[in-house]
DNA sequence: TTTAATCATGTATATAATTACATGTTTTAA
DNA sequence: TTAAAACATGTAATTATATACATGATTAAA
């Protein structure tokens, strides 16, 4: 097993809150849930089969148009008690993060390696668009009060993300201004 | 394929510092390595097949007792030279982060569910408990000055690490904080 | 009106990665 | 001295996931 098939939760989820076809599931990921997981249609059309075969899902065919068949996907019983137990059971592994600028980061020995300003640069370009993006995400979707409450989730994992992200960006800001730092501080003992 | 094959390049990075044997790599990944990446022995055996044949990497045979055989690989000029490739290329992907927690939390909808108390402060926990590990990793490596300039990108990292588990530690407190709160003023509002 | 974008649903192929299976040696501690 | 832990290297089976292939309908814009 590559992984413990999270995706299904995640369809599960989904298929709580609406009915949706599985288009609908996949154009999720380029939305809200692509913020923190990814899924393509050619993963998801085959489990949404499984997950009706295991008795966890149905669908009913709508027509939309004059030919185009939609599978409209939703939730049975079953499949509600699998969303419950598996929301409800305690999340004990905490996932290693498997960024690519980390782990290219951990093969630079040197902190005088010519690569390192660059690459800490671009990141943190990147990082701040990232921020620049969910805050604008924040905005648009929790600026009323009353949506706080309402998808309190879905609120909580954006905060944390932006906060996730201005820490990251943080962190390499400060990375690099002690780089200019030392690079003053080497020029004066010369 | 399922990802850009990292694990390519984490081999050749280990073997950029030291020669090693699969056993060592395989081990690196349950030390240092493991706090942002994992791999199995039976993911690293074959890949290293596939990366001698590719040139990449050589073995030496080294005796280990009597009988037991160990292969000590190196880095080819080859395998250095794409090493170098990949650490030079700007790492453009941020990695949607894949935290199952943060995947519950998306499906919990209301601010009063009784199970977000629960999986909040097991949460918090679980991310203190990592704090207080990378805390005492770098104390252990990064104590002494010299130190960080020496293995300056795991200094780095393990720096990033501990900001990270602080900055998520500080959410789930505060959002446990902010909880009770709600709670206290619903019941003043009876 | 025609063309591009989006909707909608699949399959095939390849690779990545996990768990389990399999075997034997060497070292350390009881 | 013997038993457990760690060293050491593999393969098999399964599942996950990404990219590409494949097809057609509907809608919105040029």
């Amino acid at each position: 097993m590559a992984q413990k098939n999270k995706l299904k939760y995640i369809i599960l989820g989904l298929l709580g809150e609406h009915d949706l076809t599985g288009y609908d599931i996949a154009k999720a990921f380029t939305a809200d849930i692509g913020e923190f997981w990814n899924a393509n249609h050619s993963q998801i059309y085959p489990l949404l089969k499984r997950l009706e075969t295991a008795g966890l899902i149905t669908h009913q065919l709508q027509l939309s148009g004059e030919k185009l068949e939609k599978k409209v996907y939703s939730l049975t019983a079953a499949g509600q008690a699998q969303l419950s137990d598996w929301l409800h059971e305690p999340t004990t592994e905490l996932t290693a993060s498997k960024d690519e600028f980390v782990l290219k980061l951990y093969f630079v020995q040197n902190a005088d390696d010519p690569m390192l300003q660059p690459m800490l640069t671009e990141q943190l370009r990147l990082h701040q668009a990232k921020l620049a993006h969910l805050q604008k995400q924040m905005t648009r979707k929790f600026s009323a009060v009353a949506s706080k409450t309402d998808n309190y989730g879905h609120f909580l994992i954006l905060q944390h993300a932006i906060e996730r992200e201005q820490g990251y960006s943080d962190w390499l800001a400060q990375t690099l201004a002690q780089k200019t730092l030392r690079a003053a501080a080497a020029r004066n003992h010369l």
